[in-house]
DNA sequence: CGTTATTTAAAACGCTTGTTTAAACTGAGC
DNA sequence: GCTCAGTTTAAACAAGCGTTTTAAATAACG
């Protein structure tokens, strides 16, 4: 495996458990059993490594989203289960893609919109802006009720309870095991998220 | 007021805005106006100032969350939005107590279950576990069919909503001001929220 | 084989971090 | 007025950070 791809992976996984301020190169590349200088050469910066850490699920993740999600469009009774659920495939792909790809990828998604304030929210919204806007057509055909104003606020509400429940899903894990005896897999999670977030984004309009 | 309490209101404002690990004591005690060393010396250290801090908004805030969460358990035709609404006039009481103090407390909320590995998550759990119990009765009361583990999931799903929500609000005010020209306090971003998770916390069990 | 470009290696740079030290100051109480 | 605990101060500490530099090792190519 090449240098870069070594960087990547350690990356990855550090960046998903403690943050990207949390992480120093200095653990990175000792993760990775490669030079500390070797970030800086082959990626020129941190924040470049971050970016490109992010790319690499990006560009795996964001033609499929948008294809699941034109497609889901198609379904002429469609309900906002449906439109959720079109989530499911491509994020779990993400596991071909690489081992735990799905975890790390959502969890880092959760970390860059809290951590190092918002600049991966610019990133992401700037760069795959496709799937935002499908994503949104998908929402309205499915509950066209929803005015923007909402529309705004439960999306960005859907995008908390998904990213927060995706970067403490390992310990909610843990705890269902514990307390219910279940043996979970993040698939699980996801599922049974999607009633919640449907359900919230198709709350009746409050009489304001 | 005395240096304390001054380090106490600097630290908070900017464990706000910018997270505790992104938070130096330099910039506390420069923004407090006192010694760097007064921090060590008041509380000991960093983390028992972050402690000092979430302290003094829980000690203010958990009997009055306890009492409203028993107070709407009296009503006989409770529904989850009346469970939720108890929340609001506690959380927007903290403003009398201190000057914007329902949003520095919810972004500071926000910030203790993704910065610093979850120890916040612990502390607030350990040290304040009467709101949680009560909060558990009264959505039992208001929906007796949820069973105990869907009640944990969605609980935890709520608790990302909210706490996510919060602790970006001052970005999705933003938004909401040059994309709708709304001008919103904390007080909207908490009623919006409600109706979302109600019908999330709400929502038809799904059948496995 | 020899030369050139690429990659790794170790060390150091300048800076910031949380914490500690030791001295100076402050203000009651005797 | 002196004492002494309680505070505040400036300076320094050791450690960690991202980044840069310099030299050595490796690979590619004529």
């Amino acid at each position: 495996m090449s240098t870069k791809n070594k960087i990547l992976d350690a990356a990855e996984s550090l960046f998903a458990d403690k943050g990207f301020n949390g992480t120093s190169l200095r653990e990175i590349t000792s993760q990775a059993e490669v030079n500390l200088a070797a970030v800086n050469y082959h990626f020129g910066s941190k924040k470049e490594l971050i970016k490109a850490v992010m790319s690499r699920y990006m560009n795996e993740l964001s033609p499929r989203l948008e294809s699941a999600l034109v497609d889901v469009c198609n379904n002429d009774e469609l309900t906002l289960v449906d439109v959720f659920s079109a989530f499911i495939e491509p994020l779990l792909s993400l596991n071909d893609f690489k081992d735990n790809g799905t975890s790390n990828f959502l969890q880092l998604l959760g970390r860059g919109y809290t951590d190092s304030q918002g600049f991966l929210r610019w990133f992401l919204t700037t760069q795959y802006p496709g799937v935002i806007d499908n994503f949104v057509l998908a929402v309205q055909k499915a509950y066209p009720e929803l005015g923007a104003e909402e529309m705004f606020w439960r999306l960005h509400f859907t995008m908390g309870t998904v990213v927060f429940t995706m970067s403490s899903s390992d310990a909610l894990i843990d705890i269902a095991k514990s307390d219910f005896e279940r043996d979970l897999q993040i698939s699980d999670v996801i599922r049974n998220v999607i009633p919640y977030v449907a359900a919230g984004v198709g709350a009746p309009m409050p009489v304001l």
